[in-house]
DNA sequence: TTGTATGCGTTATCAT
DNA sequence: ATGATAACGCATACAA
């Protein structure tokens, strides 16, 4: 237990330093933020007393002065999913490298609380924002004024094309379709969709990508087999659903592992068994899905290199103003586990 | 896509405001702190005014000119690892109501990594930071300096004892006893551990709390029996070494769930049978812990509770200058699923 | 109850 | 190549 005296020191500021150097902090300043009209000499003076003197930039005033605070705001709906930290973890290691901070916010998928967390990252005077919408999000003029207050707004995975900014997203109608695909060459003829609903882009354009795929196969896509189902409770009932009558589908494609989850619960509980009776795919390719049983065949969305590309758009319009807002769409990569291969 | 004219406008300042009420600015940031110097009639019309302007309080000025920046800075080892995230998912929850904003970053493990986020922190301005150490930190003059800063310092999970500060931890003692004691009681009798270690306080205190648990039952503890294994292939490794002359253990405890995964991994491969021929014990209540096969028991640290109370104790901090440095461990509950009950 | 004056630490614009 | 000065937006000590 320490019981060293606690001398609450004051942080060192530039004055301390050109006090020290008999210079003036303007002078100070230049040579700290490597100002060509500065002399090496002197530079190096105020590196050497910058060091001795433990000397941390102020970003408050630094920002009061210049607009500029090296600080990036991100709203998540939820902090705590895997698909969202690991994104974030994307993006701080890329803005780490050049100098900035991650304040971060998450909405709890509640549009009072997205409003509440942008006013607040305003406040902070963040440099940028990159956002996920949250699910009930279904009016803009919060973004639209952090876009009119010259603040740059970079959209991620949940987006919408009502605002006009860089949109970081996954392909998720080939994620859709190449999971279809797959269990259609694998022999499934009835496939089971367990979706999330065509509000949220990313769930209807996995969707859609699931329609395209049935069709190319010549096969109709049957509404009866379609049933909205976000978690894993969901994924139980709508299996029990499509499956207690004996006449459901051989496949269950799911728009998330959880939702995939409840559908293998069922299956285990009703002794149908997977893949052999059942096939079923998950999205995302949460951590579980390796060790379920069986494993579980899912989307894996690449989530760090989307924090990472999010990260990427939005410094280049932070140090290049740049406005291009052309992205292409991240690739999905279906994962073949077992619980949608047959044995042959 | 919108193409409104993207009009870049100031942000509105109390001194519009004030402008607008024909009042002092002074006059209006009393009015918005809520200062009992003010009439009610004059708070009323500039919360209208302000509202009106879509007046966003600057922060960096505050900062700059009150010492307070409602932002507060929070270092973990790692964003996507589940504990961390879900800690943080409990500050944020925590903070937010009294109108703090969280700056997240990660030392990923490593010393260096950790004393600059520390400075960047402290260049935030923020009024407090919250840590868990990195594995790496032997030395904690960075965060003695912090202190020396008269920035409010806690420490929650990974801590050291060296720093005056409040610690908010996990009695990971009891966890590790608990869990001993589970596997004990089943019949279990030659207790193999793979722990984490004896530098990080979390993994000496669980292999202590299983030595103990041990001795109370008069069992002596084996030294060939603990290994020192981090992930799940150092779990698998380590079930190799111990298992593979079949004179091994007749259960495993892991002080992490990735590490019994791997054990999980080479008994399957092994045909060693969990959980009649091998019990099986994980540390942190993974997501997949519950989906593995067999499911996999564990204990859960909380870790949501965890950050609150690191929160709340930094609130304190913040708030009433409480310098009270005592808090409870917080419980550790056993959660006994499949891997480490026999069948009667 | 309200107004006046000042300064927080930095940087941009002058000037020298 | 460097110095002097002002200003960013806000909060506070002091006046009235």
């Amino acid at each position: 237990m320490s019981n060293k005296q606690e001398r609450v020191e004051r942080q060192a500021t530039i004055i301390d330093i050109a006090n020290k150097l008999k210079k003036d902090p303007s002078t100070v300043s230049r040579a700290l933020s490597g100002s060509p009209r500065i002399s090496d000499r002197t530079k190096e003076e105020v590196a050497r007393v910058a060091a001795e003197l433990n000397y941390i930039p102020n970003r408050a005033a630094a920002r009061l002065r210049s607009g500029r605070s090296k600080v990036v705001g991100v709203i998540v709906p939820r902090l705590n999913h895997h698909f969202f930290s690991e994104a974030i973890y994307g993006m701080e290691a890329k803005l780490k490298r050049e100098g900035y901070n991650l304040i971060i916010c998450q909405s709890n998928e509640n549009y009072v609380e997205e409003c509440d967390a942008v006013r607040s990252l305003l406040s902070s005077q963040v440099d940028g924002i990159i956002i996920s919408l949250s699910s009930q999000t279904k009016n803009f003029e919060h973004l639209q004024y952090v876009l009119d207050s010259g603040v740059p707004l970079v959209q991620f995975d949940r987006v919408t094309d009502e605002l006009n900014t860089p949109r970081i997203v996954n392909d998720n109608f080939e994620g859709g379709y190449k999971a279809v695909n797959h269990l259609l060459s694998g022999g499934y003829r009835k496939i089971g969709v367990l979706h999330g609903g065509m509000v949220t882009n990313v769930y209807r354009e996995r969707l859609e990508g699931v329609h395209q795929a049935l069709e190319d196969a010549g096969i109709k896509s049957n509404k009866a087999l379609e049933l909205e189902a976000f978690t894993e409770k969901d994924g139980y009932n709508a299996a029990k659903k499509l499956l207690a009558n004996g006449n459901g589908p051989d496949a269950i494609f799911c728009c998330s592992d959880h939702t995939a989850l409840g559908v293998l619960e069922y299956a285990k509980e009703a002794n149908i068994s997977v893949p052999s009776e059942l096939g079923v795919l998950g999205y995302a390719n949460e951590l579980f899905t390796r060790v379920t049983n069986p494993s579980l065949s899912t989307v894996d969305q690449q989530c760090d290199k989307l924090g990472r590309q999010a990260a990427s758009v939005l410094l280049k319009r932070l140090t290049f103003k740049s406005m291009l807002n052309v992205e292409e769409p991240i690739k999905s990569s279906l994962i073949i586990r077992d619980s949608s291969v047959r044995a042959i």
